[in-house]
Order: structure tokens, then C-alpha cells, then sequence
DNA sequence: ATTCTGACA
DNA sequence: TGTCAGTA
């Protein structure tokens, strides 16, 4: 069995991966200029995809074909997210906590928001537990989202996690 | 042959 | 979502 190659490696062009997701070229492009995949590139500007990319527009797929939600919904889920509740704030390489703009708004996720600052910051976003986590549409994603569109704004402050179980 | 961006049905 | 144009 082949466990040589890494899961995140840029391995397949948009053609392949509209073939393995049965998601068009044209509506994968589509998920990217929503915000919601950040693919790699060549050199040359082709997009190439990794496996947990192909996983990532089957959840989006899921998103909208079983769960009802169009690309605003699958947006607006993804802003849900707070990055603090799948990775721990860390001043040194973020900056303080309360200048941190992604946990000030979280109106958009914050892979899109720092985008938007114009940090050249998609390599480190790619491999980031939150943007990774985020569509990826496990039972554990399907929980937290759940809970977070029930609760209020105030329960997703960061800082009042009564830090018990988590 | 395939992909890219932008525009439009 | 799909498709067409004009490239690279």
C-alpha cells in the first residue's frame, strides 16, 4: 500500500480533480473565488491540488447537495468558526489576541481576512489546523457548527472558556 | 490537449 | 453552473 506521499502534496491539475470530486473545472474555480480553496500553483499559474484538497471540495459538494446550503450558506457556516476554538492564539507568530483582526470581525474566516490585508499568507494558512479543519466536514466539524449556530455572539468570545474538558 | 482569466447566458 | 473567447 502506498504510504509514500503526503496527503497535502500539490499532485493533481483542476482537471483531475474535477474528474475524482465529480465537481466541474469551472465550479471548483468557482469554490476558490468564494474564498473557499486555496490551491497551489505552478510556476507557470496552473492550480494543482493536493489529496486533502480533493476532501475538501467533496465537503463543500456535500454542503451543497445534501445539506441543502448554496455558496453563501457554505461561506457563512465557515465564518462561524472562530480559529481560537481549533488552534490555541499564539502572540508570537499572530500578535496579541486583541489586535488580532480575524478574532475581532470573524464576519468572514480568517484565511480570507488576512488574504484581504494583503499578507502573503497562504502557504501558512494551507497548512493551518483551521483552514484545513474547516471543510473538512467530519463528525467532530459537524458538532462544533452545530453548536455554533445555536449559541450567542458572546459565547464565542474567546477568553471565557471555563477551560474543563477540551 | 489542457488550463487561465474574464465575461455572460 | 456552464460556456465561449483568446492565450500560454
Amino acid at each position: 500500500m502506498p504510504e509514500a506521499f503526503d496527503s497535502q502534496e500539490p499532485v493533481l491539475t483542476i482537471g483531475l480533480a474535477a474528474e475524482r470530486t465529480g465537481v466541474s473545472v469551472p465550479t471548483i474555480r468557482l469554490y476558490e473565488m468564494e474564498g473557499l480553496l486555496i490551491p497551489f500553483r505552478t510556476p507557470s499559474g496552473r492550480r494543482l491540488y493536493s489529496y486533502e484538497d480533493l476532501r475538501r471540495i467533496q465537503c463543500i459538494r456535500h454542503l451543497i447537495h445534501d445539506e441543502g446550503l448554496n455558496l453563501a450558506g457554505v461561506r457563512r457556516l465557515v465564518a462561524l468558526l472562530p480559529c481560537w476554538r481549533l488552534k490555541p492564539h499564539n502572540d508570537e507568530t499572530d500578535g496579541p489576541m486583541a489586535e488580532c483582526t480575524a478574532i475581532q470581525q470573524e464576519k468572514e474566516p480568517c484565511w480570507i481576512i488576512r488574504r484581504r490585508e494583503g499578507k502573503r499568507t497562504d502557504e501558512e494558512c494551507r497548512r493551518c489546523e483551521v483552514y484545513r479543519n474547516a471543510l473538512s466536514c467530519t463528525q467532530e466539524m459537524k458538532t462544533l457548527y452545530r453548536e455554533l449556530a445555536t449559541c450567542k455572539p458572546q459565547d464565542l468570545q474567546p477568553g471565557q472558556q471555563s477551560g474543563t474538558s477540551e
